[in-house]
DNA sequence: ATTATGTGCAACGCTTGGATTGCACATAAT
DNA sequence: ATTATGTGCAATCCAAGCGTTGCACATAAT
């Protein structure tokens, strides 16, 4: 799991529609999830895949059909990383910033 | 600035590349940037275009040259967004668990 | 055994968007 | 004034990915 793969698989609005879905009623099946989604149950199977890619979902069989649950803990690394990333930015245009008074006073 | 839109713009690595060496040497014109990186300078000018779009860098003339610099506001709202969700499905699985357990049990 | 429901695989069409190139315009340097 | 550097716009090419459909296989129900 890494942190490119989390942002492609967050960036496509379905995926994220699927990922809410199913934060809403785990576990389910991608037949179920089609059910309440404007795309076909394929379509939806295949962003269970690239989900499951990243470990933002988890599968297991259940007799002839498989359940997904959510996972949160790409979505929580992913945010420490964004945060870290502000924080740097911050920090450097504060440090420019002070850089430039000193220069012109 | 959405958060739709700041996934969608995070989601393409090239930019995310802008986007780190912009952070490095702000504040920086496209030109400059593309010196660096492995694409054109068009390439760039569109990249900064998407991300001024959700306002994750600002701009702003000086002389000839248009100058960019990071601005880490849509990163920390994203990611604390993201926390929440996270949040969100963690509480609710907890729930899903004891719910069964008490079910078996 | 037969039917119904659910999953898995493959091929296809279509759109989106990243990247390039070429040229015109603007601004600074000589 | 001329040259050099930087920006802006438009057309084009190309690959990636979303979504669909059709069919084959697996499992549960009757």
């Amino acid at each position: 799991m890494t942190v490119d793969q989390v942002f492609a698989a967050l960036a496509d609005p379905t995926r994220r529609q699927v990922l809410e879905e199913l934060g809403r009623h785990p576990p389910c099946s991608a037949t179920t999830l089609a059910a309440g989604l404007p795309v076909s149950r394929q379509a939806v199977v295949k962003h269970l895949q690239v989900l499951r890619d990243c470990d933002l979902v988890t599968s297991h069989r259940a007799g002839k059909e498989v359940l997904f649950d959510v996972s949160p803990t790409p979505l929580t690394a992913t945010a420490s990383w964004m945060t870290t990333l502000a924080a740097t930015w911050t920090e450097r245009l504060t440090l420019l910033k002070v850089a430039a008074e000193r220069g012109s006073g």
